[in-house]
RNA sequence: GGCCCGUUGGUGAAGCGGUUAACACAUAUGCCUUUCACGCAUACAUCCACGGGUUCGAAUCCCGUACGGGUCA
């Protein structure tokens, strides 16, 4: 019988350089491909990038190390670039939304566009039969279809970056970090006496990396500064360089330092007004400024048929937050208003919602509006 | 003009003869984290508006000067 032939993604990270040796072990003809999706030179990435000036960009260290660890697994490593595709797709529906004062989530469309889509095609145009990720993640594939699951670690879950992904890229796809938690990553890697054994986890925007994030954004949206005012007393605290910079629960960069007529305490960014330029804080200890009890979703995905229709889920509303549950009211196939009294603290716009039902990641949408006591949150916008 | 009160780190603010000059917020760094955030930890006033004096010893008491604020003809 022929093995099947596997595209993995590799980063040049432990976890995927993990998933080249956990695939052989299955048995599977691996092949790597390292990806290439974000050029900063080209792209005017200057401004808040900590790397501009090393001998070496971060990514051809990446891709040397990844190349080193090809070596070491005997498996072939390919190269492919998916520039221009990334910032057609991804960076200018991010650039966009940050500009209409929303917080995307790049990473989600980076997978729906990129890895699971441009790169599956690319792995199938050459006969792979699926693609791999080093994501923590789990998949299912049965007669009635593919699903989703939540991987063993839960604290490294990637599921909610995987939400957009549908029924065909879910099939096609293979997560072979799923039964492992990150400290036996790191173990697995050691006995393979891998390169990358101890190499710090990478963080920040996939293919971007780590960035001073208010600099970054100036580098395409400009400043446009305004008043800070305390939202119950509109009194000013402050001044800040554009209100498209934050995002709703933001506590660090505002510089507000101790206020004369308020008690003490952090200030924690609870809305903007676009056209006013206004950034709105509040310093009140409980934060239930930031209280919402229902939300519009929209551009849901569901990967699976079976979920069509579903009118109770855990949602997940952040990346590394809690689930919670909550009622689901369709509005149509696409959007629909989730509810509970007992929602997380800060829901945010353009970030993703994401269903679990027990251990299965439904699927998931875009956060697009918010309410409190059937009363949209708006902060005079419209 | 007379009288009274105040002036402490980036900000707000404790301390009122002997302190490593609280605390909170900001800021920086680290941790956490494949988004943005939240969270956690650590660092940060050679010094208390300035000059002089009293005292073994002053941010703390006294006297001037400057700058605020109040009040009375």
């Amino acid at each position: 019988m022929e093995r099947k032939k596997v595209l993995l993604g590799i980063s040049g990270g432990v976890d995927s350089a993990v998933a080249a040796i956990v695939l052989k072990e299955e048995g599977y003809d691996v092949t790597a491909a390292f990806m290439r999706n974000w050029d900063s030179t080209t792209n005017n990435d200057i401004l808040g990038n900590p790397t501009v000036e090393d001998y070496i960009c971060p990514q051809e260290q990446d891709y040397n190390d990844a190349k080193k660890v090809c070596e070491q697994l005997g498996i072939e490593i390919l190269r492919v670039d998916f520039i221009n595709e990334y910032w057609d797709n991804v960076f200018t529906y991010f650039i966009n939304e940050y500009k209409l004062g929303r917080t995307p989530n790049p990473d989600i469309l980076c997978n729906k566009f990129i890895k699971f889509d441009y790169f599956l095609d690319y792995a199938m145009e050459k006969g792979f039969d699926y693609i791999a990720m080093g994501h923590y993640a789990g998949v299912e594939h049965t007669q009635e279809g593919s699903y989703m699951l939540k991987a063993k670690d839960t604290n490294k879950d990637q599921t909610y970056f995987l939400s957009q992904l549908n029924q065909y890229q879910l099939s096609k796809s293979l997560f072979p970090l799923a039964k492992f938690t990150k400290p036996e990553i790191r173990e697995i890697a050691l006995k393979n006496d891998l390169y990358v054994a101890k190499k710090k986890d990478s963080t920040g925007i996939c293919f971007i990396g780590e960035r001073n994030f208010k600099e970054f954004l100036s580098n395409y949206i400009p400043a446009q500064p305004g008043k800070i005012l305390d939202y119950r007393t509109k009194k000013e605290v402050g001044e800040h360089a554009g209100v498209m910079y934050y995002t709703i629960g933001q506590a660090k960069g505002l510089a507000i330092g101790g206020q004369k007529d308020f008690d003490n305490g952090k200030w924690y960014v609870m809305g903007k007004n676009l056209k006013e330029k206004i950034l709105y804080v509040s310093n009140d200890h409980e934060q239930m400024f930031l209280q919402t009890d229902k939300a519009l979703i929209s551009d849901i995905n569901l990967n699976n048929d079976k979920f069509i229709g579903i009118t109770e889920a855990n949602a997940k509303f952040r990346y590394r937050q809690k689930e919670y549950p909550v009622d689901i009211e369709w509005v149509d196939n696409n959007s629909a208003y989730v509810s509970s009294d007992n929602l997380p603290l800060g829901i945010t716009i353009g970030q993703a919602c994401v269903f679990y039902l027990d251990e299965y990641c439904c699927g998931g949408g875009t956060i697009d509006k918010i309410y409190l006591n059937n009363e949209e949150i708006d902060y005079g916008e419209n």
